[in-house]
RNA sequence: CGGGGUAUAGCGCAGUCUGGUAGCGCAACUGCUUUGGGAGCAGUGGGUCGGCGGUUCGAAUCCGUCUACCCCGACCA
């Protein structure tokens, strides 16, 4: 390719909205142009490098038997209200209506059309185990769009869909697509974990995520490397508390004022303790407009998958509001506190072992300290209710451990559904000894541009992008150094050498635009193309280019002749 | 959905408080010079100042209203 016939503007500013590293880059390198919020058009330069990628995960779904279908975008309601995800889903389905006034939605995942495709398509034993996939555009009217193509509202995604008469070969799929997708993130050379996960809306049994280790990334996960343990902290369950027992007396309860310390942060630093001295008394929606109070140490986080299982209480996990607190509860949030509350309490475990500690007086402005478990307050009942931190101990069947948490970018998430859909499409087929036997899936998702996005937050320079070589929009750069004297000769060399590499397939683009060499090289670095070769009249003179790789400081001269030796082998 | 902010040339911004000829840098275009890390000189084009309404002799600027976009929060009482 030419440069000078691809439209391609790069920029040395990005526009003030881009926040994190990938979406900076990825303006100033003229790979996407921002529509409208969460939407995005991919441009020349761009593009290539999201047809590279859905090569790369094509090749790996097809070397498992994968069927590439393309299902439409546009679905029809009615899909959705026979799996109850029309009412269960929330406004992240964009929902419309056709002029027949027949209800549709632009899909988000695509499990409704599969299975009706799958209720015609597979009759017979002999059909499966199979497994379709689509690379197509989803949409999810996110409830923020952020990180430019990261969390967008329209995106490109690999899903893919298996269907099984028995758990066993599920199972099998599963790993073969765990595997797949393994090998997808080591070629693009990603640092990443794969860590238990929830299902969330999709639902099902077992589920797995895949997560692109990177500071920007919006999930927390727990791991530990040495027992080759990796858990989103939503799910993970706390074994030991992390507060042992202590044998502090009990001191004597006192009423003290705190004016206008609402959050455990103030209290705290009005008080001179620490957070973890303060029991935090927060109210939740019940299920029957009562009110559910759930108690947690001031420097803990409440795991909204852990309380929600609380007998009653509203789901999705909502708290009250400030003023159904006041006006129906007579409530005053920022002080409300075990002592005489009237309605049902929970306590998380790590409260248990807590002596002398903070808590509010249910009162404006007030607020007790050496509160204590039985002699000022009934014990409610204990459970885990509590998100992860670092430094928590795991239990698992064998042993427990610590663990630490680091941030994670989630490109890829596998289940197995089970018969969640194939029940409610009723997908049925006839086992050998003719009897009817229903289905049972697996599906797995995984972001294109998502892992775009990673690979740049992963490898970036002050200078610009880091591809990997094998989705960077081109793998060498052919860049001449010419004057008005030498330019014939100059371009009738690169042109030689960029034909040559053509004719051996390498993917080479040459920079033929009426450009001086530093903006050559400056776009170069930006839109980090791996392998550059710079032709001058000194080292052609000598019979000499030079070769620069772009995730290395020095460049090196070669002889010409051993151009296809140096390119081929990298 | 709640809170905060922004909207002026393709991008980054000033001008708004205190109403009076719409500016700067980058980018673009033309010419000349230059050609190993985002060139220099000279010149050119590009704006209904987000939309609508109002106040005023006069509005980017003041008032009202709508819209779009961004940030924070939406579980920390």
């Amino acid at each position: 390719m030419k440069l000078s016939r691809i439209n391609w503007v790069t920029y040395k500013e990005a526009p003030a909205e881009a926040e994190v590293i990938s979406q900076q880059l990825m303006l100033r390198a003229g790979l996407i142009k921002k529509l409208a919020s969460g939407l995005y058009t991919w441009l020349p330069m761009g593009l290539r490098v999201i047809k590279k990628l859905e090569n790369i995960v094509r090749e790996e779904m097809n070397l498992i038997g994968g069927q590439e279908i393309l299902m439409p975008m546009a679905q029809p309601g009615s899909l959705w209200k026979q799996s109850g995800r029309w009412d269960q889903f929330g406004p992240e389905l964009l929902r419309f209506t056709d002029r027949h006034h027949r209800d549709f939605c632009l899909g988000p995942t695509h499990e409704e059309v599969v299975s009706d495709l799958a209720g015609t398509l597979l009759q017979s034993y002999k059909d499966i185990p199979c497994t379709f996939y689509q690379i197509q555009t989803k949409f999810r009217d996110e409830i923020r769009p952020r990180f430019g193509v990261m969390r967008s509202r329209e995106f490109i995604m690999k899903d893919a869909y298996s269907f099984h008469l028995d758990s066993q070969s599920l199972e099998e799929t599963y790993l073969d697509m765990r595997l797949a997708y393994t090998n997808i993130l080591n070629r693009l050379k990603l640092n990443f974990k794969i860590v238990t996960a929830n299902s969330g809306a999709i639902g099902g049994d077992k589920s797995e995520e895949f997560h692109v280790l990177a500071n920007s990334g919006e999930d927390l996960i727990g791991y530990n490397t040495e027992f080759d343990y990796a858990a989103n902290v939503e799910t993970i369950n706390i074994a030991v508390s992390s507060m042992t027992e202590n044998d502090e007396l009990p001191g004597a309860l006192k009423e003290v004022e705190t004016k206008d310390k609402k959050s455990i942060e103030d209290l705290a630093k009005f008080l001179g303790v620490e957070k973890s001295k303060v029991l935090k008394t927060l109210i939740y929606k019940g299920v029957n407009d009562e009110p559910i109070a759930i108690l947690i140490r001031g420097d803990h986080e409440i795991n909204p998958l852990k309380a929600e299982q609380i007998p009653n209480i509203k789901k999705p996990l909502e708290l009250i509001s400030q003023k159904d607190a006041k006006e129906k509860f007579s409530l005053e949030l920022g002080f409300v506190g075990p002592l005489g509350l009237k309605i049902k309490m929970y306590a998380d475990a790590d409260t248990k072992n807590m002596k002398n500690f903070i808590c509010g007086l249910n009162q404006s402005d007030k607020h007790v300290i050496n509160a204590n478990w039985q002699r000022d307050i009934d014990l409610p009942p204990f459970l885990d209710l509590r998100l992860a931190q670092s430094g928590d101990h795991v239990q698992t069947e064998t042993t427990s451990f610590v663990i630490n948490t680091a941030r994670g970018i989630e490109v890829g998430h596998i289940f197995q559904l089970g018969r969640k859909y194939s029940e409610s499409f009723s997908l049925k087929i006839t086992d050998q000894d003719s009897s009817e036997k229903t289905l049972t899936m697996g599906c797995y998702g995984i972001g294109i541009g998502r892992l775009a996005a990673s690979c740049i937050e992963q490898k970036n320079d002050a200078n610009g992008i880091i591809w990997p070589e094998s989705i960077a929009p081109f793998r060498v750069v052919i860049i001449p150094i010419t004057n008005k004297d030498n330019r014939n000769m100059i371009e009738d060399e690169s042109f030689k050498i960029y034909h040559f590499l053509i004719s051996k397939n390498v993917d080479v683009a040459i920079d033929d635009r009426e450009l001086r060499p530093g903006n050559k090289f400056a776009d170069a670095d930006l839109v980090g193309i791996p392998i550059r070769i710079v032709l001058s009249e000194k080292n052609l003179s000598k019979g000499q280019i030079e070769i620069k790789y772009r995730d290395q400081n020095e460049s090196f001269l070669i002889d010409i002749d051993n151009l296809e030796k140096t390119i081929l082998e990298s």
